[in-house]
DNA sequence: TATTGTTATACTCTATAACTATA
DNA sequence: TATAGTTATAGAGTATAACAATA
């Protein structure tokens, strides 16, 4: 071993070789970077990336109720609630009865949900072109091809309506 | 609207199109389940992917000290005190006080950790292969290409010894 | 005065299970 | 009896900062 090699490793501090070499161990650095980066940004609307989420559910199509949200985003129903509340706070959804099942809530986007939703969506267009900054559009596109594979297995509510 | 696509999406709950057709969305799930999917793996021996981790860098060269561990592997200093009292109490680690300088611990490898650390491997194999079965050794390949460029950017400690 | 390892603290996240009101 | 939504609780995970020993 000669005293370069040995200088490199000691003045960059380095991952283990066989930590690097798998996917895995990828996936969960690069997934964890991913997330606390998309926390930081949707904060400055207050909000963070569970709240796009369910806006962006509520505004494909009509009112759902909150087991259907839930169900849809992998979300637990406790934890629901408490999301709901606070886009309730934020004026951008509305919670009412549903007359059919008067247990049910039905959740649906105000106006100004709609329009917050439409500065998420930037804000996640912005995350993404910063995190996938190195990669060119080919490279992006077969990125995410290979993901999607992986999320059929992994992500069932990913899947395409068959 | 027919109501053919109407039974779809009310039968089989669907995450909307444009967090799906996100990388960075896809990355964060996938992130999340393979982490998951670690944990449970690793626990058969007590251990998780942390300390598979430490022992991976262990053993990769000398004995080394807890802040450089903990900046090689992007660790909380306090945390790393915690992970190395479970591997010194199942005797895979050891921790000598550094005679130059009696601030530090030196950490090294037991023969039981060596041991330990195989069977750790083959965990970290099994998981690999299991997590990218949708995909054929190309693939894989590709993949793995395309998130260290990522890692690069966002995972310093992911580059290659200049 | 600064640094190493340690400990304590608090804050977040998550999972569970009780509770209510309706069915 | 079962279900939708709510609330409370406890557990793990993480981050912060205070602390003792040493430099």
């Amino acid at each position: 071993m000669s005293i370069d090699t040995k200088i490199d490793t000691k003045t960059t501090p380095r991952l283990p070789a066989e930590l690097v070499a798998s996917n895995v161990f990828l996936l969960k650095r690069l997934g964890f970077a991913a997330k606390s980066r998309s926390l930081e940004v949707y904060e400055q609307e207050g909000l963070n990336p569970y709240h796009y989420a369910i806006l962006a559910l509520l505004d494909e199509g009509m009112p759902e109720t909150q087991a259907a949200i839930a169900d849809a985003l992998g979300y637990d129903r406790g934890t629901l609630v408490g999301l709901l509340d606070e886009l309730e706070e934020h004026g951008l959804v509305e919670r009412k009865r549903d007359p059919d099942d008067r247990r049910r809530h039905l959740v649906r986007l105000t106006g100004d949900g709609k329009q917050t939703l439409g500065r998420l969506r930037a804000f996640a267009q912005r995350v993404e072109e910063e995190f996938l900054a190195p990669l060119d559009a080919e490279q992006r596109e077969t990125l995410h091809a290979l993901l999607l594979e992986l999320a059929a297995k992994h992500e069932p509510r990913c899947a395409p309506p068959s």
